[in-house]
DNA sequence: CCGATAACGAACATTCTGTACGGTTTTATT
DNA sequence: AATAAAACCGTACAGAATGTTCGTTATCGG
């Protein structure tokens, strides 16, 4: 339905994330995406509330484009505890990283990334949560859920600052490499 | 010449950080500050040129009271590379993050924190950049400070946020596991 | 073709920001 | 104590941004 809203709904976007590409979040102005995105003032606010509501949807969009449809961190495909599967996974997700890599930079750049990697880490620890892989066992699960999610969003975030300069396997083994200790819980009794 | 400058200095300091107890920074407005600060408008911007600056500087007062003197990075006390030191050191920050828990956990919470945060990552990667010690050392250097530095920034948080139930030992330690590997590097010979 | 839906755009009230300035209090100094 | 400098007060004000309203016009779906 709608083909009108989905086109000013997409302008907007588009403006924001090119705003976002060259100035701070906090900075942008309403009117200055009005500006760009060549739409009025009343219909932009039909459309979101707030500046800030327009973030999150952003982020919630290139969320969703980036991780399909079980974005919100339900772990839908079950999994046996397999540490070559998780290292899949993640390659996996790196993938997808890189094929929406221009909105992916706009958003983590500036400081609305706080947002995103918002989301990001959600949907990891989730995920992490599915795996009682070789990790430390002797801490607070939250607190390793914590720590890996956080880590590996972050691995992200520097592998998108280098402008995917490493293929996808090769950072996915890098972040693997400093979490997993080989020889804790995979030694056969 | 100045004991009132220190006077009204302290009693914004204060006002701001009563008010991010329970609101986020970007919501509060300059106007409530000086009401609870019970200070005029001008002498506001006599010190801080904007709401920005102030949250700086309150940033890095708070992390000067935390860290001391050195706090910006500088290693100062040189270091041989033992990773029992390094756990001391590390144990000797919680307690100064517990000593100052009140503005912390004000600081922290709302999402001003990044600003500390980032104060606290730059210090952190200037104090793991002198310890060779038992970490994976198959990645670039850079990812892996990275690693380190926001993996710990974020225990602290997180140890925050459970109002330091652990004691500073024991959350040095869960650190520690999750990143060290045992059976590198300090296997002699 | 028609009714519904959305975009336009201009106007408006409101809020916050940052500055200016004349007057008052505090401080350091002698 | 006298004095000059420095800090504060408070009010006022210009400028910018926000979010709303509403009558009009264009576009879509059926």
């Amino acid at each position: 339905m709608d083909r009108r809203r989905q086109k000013t709904r997409r302008a907007i976007f588009e403006a924001f994330l090119a705003l976002l590409e060259r100035k701070r979040y906090d900075h942008i102005t309403v009117q200055e995406i009005l500006d760009r995105a060549d739409v009025g003032r009343s219909t932009f606010y039909a459309h979101f509330e707030t500046k800030e509501m327009l973030l999150e949807a952003l982020c919630s969009d290139v969320f969703f484009h980036v991780f399909g449809e079980n974005g919100s961190g339900d772990n839908s495909c079950a999994w046996n505890g397999d540490d070559h599967d998780l290292e899949g996974r993640l390659t996996h997700i790196l993938w997808h990283v890189r094929d929406s890599q221009h909105n992916l930079a706009a958003i983590l750049t500036s400081e609305g990334g706080e947002v995103f990697m918002g989301y990001f880490k959600r949907h990891l620890i989730s995920l992490f949560d599915a795996y009682p892989g070789n990790f430390a066992t002797d801490l607070p699960r939250e607190l390793l859920l914590l720590l890996l999610a956080t880590g590996f969003a972050e691995t992200v975030k520097w592998w998108v600052a280098t402008k995917f300069k490493d293929p996808p396997e090769t950072v996915a083994a890098y972040f693997l490499r400093t979490f997993v200790h080989p020889n804790e819980g995979s030694e056969s009794e």
